[in-house]
Order: structure tokens, then C-alpha cells, then sequence
DNA sequence: AAGTGGTCTAGACCACGTG
DNA sequence: ACGTGGTCTAGACCACTTT
């Protein structure tokens, strides 16, 4: 590498990669060359050029699928957690593909978090669903759901590949009144970065949804555990001035 | 280490410094020991011992200050920008002190891109503010305002050290009707990276917030680029069913 | 079997921050 | 001047994925 300039190597070979990325000389999904290779072409170690990768990572602009390699992040997708919306046709309009898997369902007795969280008390049963969502065929999205049963007794028998709240909409006439959302960036942890087929460890969203009906009455809390670089959150608030 | 153990060794490292840190043993923006210190005790390489303290950087659990060392990160603050309550008192009611200095403040030439989102021709002067705001004096977020003169004609004349919306609603009876809110994490360019102290390409959250008034007339446009360990956006959202 | 990333060693020099 | 993190070299072995 070039050791006039004085921005550090990794730097300057991420710029490299970067520009062909954002000149469209690779395109979204389509694999890097190996990094042994890399480090040859630029004449630096592994070290140094996954130096470059991790920083590459870490801007979103490109992702790693366990030990299969290096790959071009698509663009990321909108996302409003303040609607109801189904996922799936929220970003089917945006001309990606979507689709839900249910990885587990069950009744189980109210973790103390979640009851604290809900106002519930301690024991109540509630459902508790865990989701994984793909946009256009890539895992973007665990979901941890849990629900109210008795505002939705019977809604394991249903399929939960479709949307949630259509399903909670036209089967039990619930809504929304109130929710509380909470954002932040975390780290995936194992369980989670497993199911993304990403390393333990790499960044994540992390949100939270509680909603409530109109009497005060816990109705759901969501998880979602999101790929940091997959989606923007996009929210409109409207005052009701 | 103990290398009778399947996970990594930079893993353990990692789980050891969690723990005198989840325990309390090492608090709140106290010095972590040096690399090489480390390095010996845990009987690990330096790059080793660094892989351990970037994946507790990435948790949020530490942070590193240029070239004085690895500290303890502080808790997380609670931030909701739906709401133009100002920030200090916001800050203060949590517990921790808060304090906003203002980097540079002007009447330009609308960017197009701000033109383009804020829907106004280009060309239109705009003021320009940055500010850098403080959380029990570490520098947590680089904010870049947009405003239209049109509404606050000789604002800039004012000190900005305090709460914006405050001297919007009291000197020019300004109140945001609509606003637009995108949130998510990316590395901080250089210039923020640097007003922050923090290594250039560090990850952040990045908010976006556009102000309408009532008759859709453009009010504000407000960037704001916060250290991602440093906060938790919250927002509550009630149907107007 | 071959190729890939994941982890790790044992050094080195540099740039910057603090005394 | 010294201690700190920031960068970099030149290897090595392992675990998993793909062919």
C-alpha cells in the first residue's frame, strides 16, 4: 500500500472496497474476494485487511455470514414500530420480498421482567411467541412475543407466519391505544446472533414494544433483536394540539 | 487462560471484565488497567487482549477516550425526540447533569439535500447551528440545526446554550405540528468523531428529526449523532382513535 | 479435500496525551 | 520523557462450509 499518504493503511484499503461498492461495481449480496486474497492484492497482512472488513462491517456496508465470507449489504428497509401495519406488505411496498417463520409458541408462566415491564403480576400465564423475518430471503429480524391470553385465549392455533395485529384485529377486535417504544443499539447476544447466522457479538437494534389498550390493560410486549445495518426506524408523531 | 474451555479466550477475558464491572468492583468512567497490563495478567497477547475490550466496546459496556485508555461507560440516559422539553432539565430529572455548548452558529445557503427534505426551494437562506451537548461533562452528541429564518428572524442573537424550543415557543410562538423521526446506528464521520473525542468510525446512533408547523411550513430540521453506548431513545405513541 | 473466516502468538514502530 | 492506545507484520492452527 501507498505509504505517502498518512491515513492508516486499513483506512485507505476500506475506501478502495468502499468505492466499489457505492459505484456499483459490486453489487448488494454479491461476495467479496476472500481475504487472503485481499491481503495479497493490497500487499498487507490478514490482520490489517480485515481491519478494513470489520470497519466496513461496522459502517453497514457490508455484512459476513459465518464462515462463508464477506457479502455487500443491500439497502436497508424502512420500519415504523408505532404501526400495525403487516410486516410483510409494509415492506413489500418498498419492493423487497418478506416473509415470517415461527420458530416456537407456547404458554408459559410470565418471566418477573415481563411482569414488571407489563404491570402484570407475577405467575400470570401469557403467551410467549418467537419469530424470525427474512427480507428478500435474508434473516433480518428475531421477535419475541408475548401476549396477553386473555385478551387472545385460542391464537396459538393460529398460523403466526401472517401478520400479528391483523390477526388480533379482525379474531379478538383488539387495538393499540398506548405504546411505549424503546430503541437502542446492542450487541446480539448467542442465541439470537445464531438464529441471524451472524457472529455472536456483532451490533444489533434492539427494540421494544408495550402496548396497552384504552382501560390500561397490558396487551403485548415485542422484542425485536434487528441487524444493525438492515432497516431505518421512521417514525411520525403528530401533536394533538 | 484456560484454554480447557471451548470459548475463545478473548470471550473469557471478556466475561472477567464484565463481571468486575456488573459487580461494581470497577465504576462508573473509572479507568480500566492498560492493554499490556492485561495482556500479562490474563497471560494473552495485546491483540488479544484488545479483541476483548473492542467486543465490550461494541456491548456498550466500556469506551475508550483517544489515547488515555479504556473507562466504564456511565448508564444509559432515557431520550424521547418526540418531545422538545429541553434537554438539560430532561437530563437532570434522570439524575446526572447536562450542559450544551454551541459550536457555530450562521445564516447560509440551504445544503440540497436539507432543501430537499425540508421541502424548500434552494437557494432559501437557512440558519445553520452546531452544538455539542454533555452528560455529566463527557460529550455524548453533535447536533446540526436547520431553521428558517422566516419563522425566527434574529434568533442567532440569541444564546443557544439553552433549550431551543423554549426561545422558539416564548420568543416566536413556534410549535412543532408534524414531525418526522429516522433513527439508526452508523459510524461517526470524522468531524463528529473528533468533536467527540471518541476514534473516527466509532459506532452512533444517528436521529434525524423535521419539524412542520400546522400549515405544513417547514420549522426545523435537527441532526443529532450520539455516542451509541450513550443513551436509549424512548418514545410513547397514543392512537388517536 | 479445499477454501473460508475465526482465533491467536510475539513481536515492532508510531502518534498522541499526560506528567 | 514516559505511558498510552493505534497500527502493522508474518506467520500459525482450528472450525466450519462448500465443492
Amino acid at each position: 500500500m501507498n505509504t505517502v499518504e498518512k491515513r492508516p493503511v486499513y483506512l485507505q484499503v476500506r475506501d478502495q472496497l468502499a468505492d466499489k461498492i457505492q459505484s456499483g461495481i459490486w453489487l448488494a449480496n454479491e461476495k467479496l474476494p476472500a481475504e487472503r486474497q485481499l491481503s495479497e492484492q493490497f500487499s498487507i497482512t490478514r490482520v490489517t485487511a480485515r481491519q478494513a472488513l470489520v470497519q466496513l462491517e461496522a459502517e453497514g456496508l457490508i455484512f459476513r455470514s459465518n464462515r462463508r465470507g464477506w457479502f455487500v449489504t443491500p439497502q436497508r428497509i424502512n420500519y415504523d414500530p408505532s404501526r400495525d401495519i403487516g410486516f410483510v406488505s409494509y415492506v413489500e411496498e418498498q419492493g423487497f420480498s418478506a416473509r415470517t417463520e415461527t420458530l416456537s409458541k407456547m404458554l408459559i408462566e410470565v418471566p418477573d421482567w415481563v411482569a414488571e415491564q407489563a404491570g402484570i403480576p407475577e405467575g400470570t400465564p401469557v403467551y410467549e411467541i418467537f419469530r424470525r423475518r427474512y427480507i428478500n430471503e435474508r434473516p433480518c429480524l428475531i421477535e419475541k412475543i408475548y401476549l396477553n391470553p386473555k385478551n387472545c385465549p385460542g391464537i396459538l392455533q393460529h398460523s403466526l407466519d401472517r401478520s400479528l395485529w391483523h390477526l388480533l384485529r379482525t379474531e379478538y377486535k383488539l387495538d393499540p391505544y398506548e405504546r411505549h417504544i424503546e430503541i437502542y443499539p446492542q450487541t446480539l447476544e448467542a442465541r439470537v446472533a445464531d438464529a441471524l447466522a451472524v457472529n455472536t457479538g456483532s451490533t444489533g437494534l434492539y427494540i421494544r414494544r408495550l402496548c396497552h389498550d384504552q382501560n390500561g390493560e397490558f396487551l403485548e410486549l415485542d422484542e425485536e433483536f434487528w441487524l444493525h445495518n438492515a432497516m431505518k426506524v421512521v417514525v411520525s408523531v403528530t401533536s394533538n394540539g
